[in-house]
DNA sequence: AGACTTTGTTTCAGTATCGTATCTATTTAC
DNA sequence: GTAAATAGATACGATACTGAAACAAAGTCT
């Protein structure tokens, strides 16, 4: 079942998640490219510029903006679609995948502050 | 019982948020300036720009920048503290807890996505 | 009083991002 | 084959943010 989470208790965990990746050497990444980026590794492709920018209701430069960032971090590729040339995949990349598994083991450590006390 | 939260089901709550979160006309902060935010809101004051500082690891003019911004976007305000007039006091505003508030409920919305009422 | 410390802001050159409009490349329609 | 439509990138001027260093203001110490 699905966990009963109250807003304070949510606000309370992403303040600890935000806190806690701020302090990293993690490049500070926007809403808006934290939000391209779980989409493009959270929901099935493929992920075009325009389908990016009609999920994230955003211009289509600032997601060709979102993806130079990104990609110059090696968190995602571009592909030229084969059937379209036109269109450019947005592709997920090792690098990516690895800072997402570490980003969400963050959220988990950060939603069970009680287990144990290390805190740094 | 504290619920069990797996890396998985983790970022795809933290996709939901910052998509539900970037679709809005809401500002685009930056993991600082949301987690500068959030820490003036849910830990106990005072908040100077050194606790700040120290607590985000971040240098001081980047907290006093982070300010200078939240406090354009009526988030935040500086108030000289009365004991030591060199530190800068941060406090809360109406229209942050209004924020705030706001945005924990998209937090809980998008962690119960089984009572789809509808999407948008 | 004077020197020193602490706090926060400002300056600086450099980089990043913004939205609008324009541009290139490719595909489609006629 | 030529024009229209589409996808994405680029140009543009404007704004925001960066860290390091210098700064002003306020407190502390002797």
């Amino acid at each position: 079942m699905s966990q009963k989470l109250s807003p304070v208790e949510a606000l309370d965990l992403w303040q600890r998640v935000c806190v806690a990746s701020v302090r990293q050497d993690v490049p500070d990444l926007s809403a808006r490219q934290m939000a391209l980026l779980l989409t493009v590794y959270l929901t099935p492709p493929p992920h075009t510029v325009r389908g990016l920018a009609g999920i994230l209701n955003v211009s289509k430069p600032a997601v060709t903006r979102a993806v130079d960032r990104l990609g110059e971090l090696g968190m995602v590729k571009r592909k030229v679609d084969e059937y379209d040339r036109r269109s450019v995949l947005i592709q997920r990349t090792v690098k990516g995948s690895v800072f997402l598994r570490e980003f969400g083991d963050t959220i988990v450590a950060a939603s069970a502050p009680s287990s144990d006390v290390n805190s740094d």
